[in-house]
DNA sequence: CTGGTGGTTCGACCAGTAGTCTAGACGATG
DNA sequence: CATCGTCTAGACTACTGGTCGAACCACCAG
């Protein structure tokens, strides 16, 4: 966990260190990436890096964190449909993917370290922090299945783990070949509604 | 590439370092892998390590290759159905699916293995290897796709390259899921029956 | 028997890594 | 002024993958 001191540090000191941590994590991945260049980058000490951090994977999540709260942020909230049939169910999905997704190719900096996560998260090294972020992604991901079976859009005879893995493994194909081709903002939609409706297919009952 | 002189080493030296190495990348994954601890383990020094592979990447792809080999020499030759209707081409999936899938529960050591590649394949260290592996498996790919298109089995709506990159996503998610659980030999008939299915929707005309 | 020669083995060495630790600078407070 | 907590600097450790030159050894020609 990033150390509480860090929130005190001077703000250019700390958007420094960050900027710096999310250059090196972007560019080279989670393995390949340098502390020390970070360390370097942002003009500081060894001492003050290890004061404020405990370590490299604890500043690759922080900084990891923090980016992906403000893309969240920026794509705006998204209320798990309770009520309506099943095409509402998938195109309010599809809205709020088509948004994610146009927020992200706007930014292909965190574009390329959402990726790298996606490919370091099973390593022996980071599963604490990708055990983490599964906790804290669970239960939104459970409340919209269930709400998907709720309204028979989604199948229930199967484990909900399993749904749900297959499911963020399709996401996640997607997006890796959404962004490799980088396509026209005009085709997204076209794209993305394709996507939803493999995915609708997978899980439909 | 390894390098041609390790075929003329001594057959127990190649089965040491080959166990030695299979060892330490099925436990730790790619990155976490000491080769110092391989070349202990194997007993060699570390200038014939190198005098036999390039380094530590090609130590990793050359027994990745030969446990994958091993693997499908032993769940025996897949033939594409080129007649027959949509039925029958995901039933004879299913059933490769299904042995192949059967062989892997019986060596988690393997499995170990081929979770990691999966997991390590995207990150910047092993991209040519990961190139190298997918142009080795994209005419099978791309054949199999076009059989399943022949047969109106598979949409032609979309870019085969898309079609494929989600169906094997698909395929990744479903085999960590499976392997982690560890199903019973039992289950695995059904289970496999309803990721064919899941597959099947995804891709559907 | 001598002296090469070429394939093979060894381990010291190199530049880099993440992480630890101690000495001290700085500022506030008694 | 003295002391105490906060913070910084950078030397240091134990490790990593990879390089390199010396030595070893079976062979063969003279």
């Amino acid at each position: 966990m990033v150390r509480p001191r860090f929130a005190n540090l001077a703000p250019e000191q700390q958007q420094a260190i960050l900027r710096a941590a999310l250059d090196e994590f972007a560019t080279h991945g989670f393995h390949d990436a340098s502390l020390n260049r970070v360390i370097e980058a942002a003009g500081i000490s060894k001492g003050s890096m290890y004061y404020y951090f405990e370590g490299k994977e604890d500043l690759y999540t922080y900084v990891a964190r923090i980016e992906v709260e403000r893309l969240l942020a920026e794509v705006g909230p998204f209320s798990v449909p309770s009520q309506g049939d099943a095409d509402a169910f998938w195109s309010t999905l599809a809205d709020y993917y088509l948004r994610l997704m146009t927020a992200l190719t706007a930014s292909p900096q965190l574009a390329a370290l959402i990726r790298g996560w996606a490919a370091a998260s099973k390593t022996p090294a980071l599963q604490e922090a990708q055990q983490q972020l599964e906790q804290g992604m669970w239960p939104w991901l459970v409340q919209t299945l269930a709400a998907g079976q709720r309204v028979g859009a989604v199948r229930s005879d199967l484990p909900a783990a399993l749904l749900i893995a297959v499911v963020v493994g399709m996401g996640q194909a997607m997006d890796t070949w959404l962004v490799t081709r980088a396509p026209d903002i005009d085709d997204l939609p076209r794209l993305i509604g394709a996507l939803v409706e493999m995915i609708r297919g997978a899980v439909r009952p």
